[in-house]
DNA sequence: CGAAGAATTTGAACGTGTTCAAGACGTGGG
DNA sequence: CCCACGTCTTGAACACGTTCAAATTCTTCG
């Protein structure tokens, strides 16, 4: 591989081989077995390959889960996409884009709860919130935007700017209801997603009410003063 | 001690004295020197007991994290009292039991992530929502009757009696933020606690115009149906 | 080709949280 | 007083994530 210096920057194919043998040994086994009971050891060992080469290519356990997050990332926006060409109501849209996570996300349900365990932590590079899950993080919040910008909410510029985020951090506030939900089939975040978004809707459309439109100003002031 | 079968349940009070006496070792530890950098052996160690012996009386390191936050908890308690005896307007009231929580909290800044690290996993009886922690969530749930009691705010019954629980979810996003927040003497924490309040006190008000009541009619129906 | 240097791979070793079989201690009943 | 039993205490051992110096393999270039 080469960089734009002219200088070879270390990776070979025979290293990317062994980068993704690594990875998708890992995620099989998360998979199998859960995160907690699969072991370095035993993910190098089903490799064939020794625990300090997972380390070569895989700064910490954790760093593998991330790739586990990627991969779901990539699974919702596949999945999102007949939503997003279906129509232009919002409510559908918004419902669809959610459900759609929980659907991609079900078989990962209890090991999710591990990988929430770590993105709490601020000084994790993990966190949803980090300088390095940005890309991941704009990813997600593109989804959203093309959930804003495809339907027919009619909402004041600097709202409708802003709406994208705000979904997302919504949609994190899901995740944390349901990473909690214990019902069967996840009933509860089902009943969550299907009676919230109508509600968010409402919400949004009584920002045109005059007197409502004072606390939308100030809401976008907020959160504009609060960013870093 | 003696239970109320007059049975004895195991406890006598050489033992309590050794359980208190790791307990304020390891939370002196905690504070000097960081929840991770303190180990279970320097814990012991500096108490005069094995290992082994810590173990006996918690059941694990985050057991004494878990009495960490139970210290928080009683010292924002008597931190707030002032603030609840001052005044009824609302405003006031709320933040000032926020920024009180802030003040308490402040020496552990750097250790709350790790606290909420694991307090974010639903397998851990240290999350916040989880039966074993209901005590600790119930004192602090109570702290916000009280600034809804002691205050002025008109609202429909419904939604008042649902109020406490909500501005302590509110709490537990702004704590959220807090944790992530690396600005000097955490001023966009305070930024956001100054500026929201009022809001939150605007769209409270606004439950009172009758094109809005629909909507807090559905979200109070909407929480009602998501309880477990 | 063959040597130098870079990339990759190894596995033993470390530090940590945690467990557990064994023993020490204390107390109430005979 | 002493035995029996429950409480308390010990420290070695375990499993795990992680590190690192050394060995090996690969690439480059004269």
């Amino acid at each position: 591989m080469i960089t734009l210096t002219g200088v070879t920057d270390g990776a070979t194919a025979k290293g990317e081989q062994t980068r993704e043998l690594i990875l998708t040994t890992a995620l099989r086994l998360f998979r199998e077995q859960g995160y907690g009971r699969t072991t370095m050891r035993a993910i190098a060992n089903e490799a064939g390959v020794s625990v300090g080469n997972a380390y070569y290519y895989y700064g910490s356990k954790d760093h593998l889960m991330q790739a586990y997050y990627d991969l779901l990332q990539d699974q919702h926006r596949a999945a999102v996409e007949p939503v997003l060409a279906a129509g232009q109501a919002f409510v559908p849209r918004m419902t669809g884009v959610l459900l759609a996570w929980l659907e991609v996300a079900a078989p990962y349900h209890e090991f999710a709860g591990t990988f929430f365990k770590t993105a709490a932590d601020p000084q994790s590079p993990l966190s949803p919130f980090s300088d390095e899950s940005r890309p991941a993080r704009d990813a997600s919040v593109e989804i959203f935007r093309q959930v804003v910008d495809g339907s027919d909410l009619k909402l004041p510029a600097d709202l409708r700017s802003e709406l994208p985020e705000l979904l997302w951090l919504f949609q994190m506030g899901i995740v944390l209801f349901w990473v909690h939900d214990r019902s069967d089939d996840v009933r509860r975040t089902r009943a969550l997603i299907t009676r919230s978004v109508p509600l968010l809707d409402r919400l949004l459309r009584l920002t045109r009410i005059p007197g409502v439109r004072g606390v939308t100003n100030d809401v976008v002031a907020l959160i504009h003063s609060i960013k870093p």
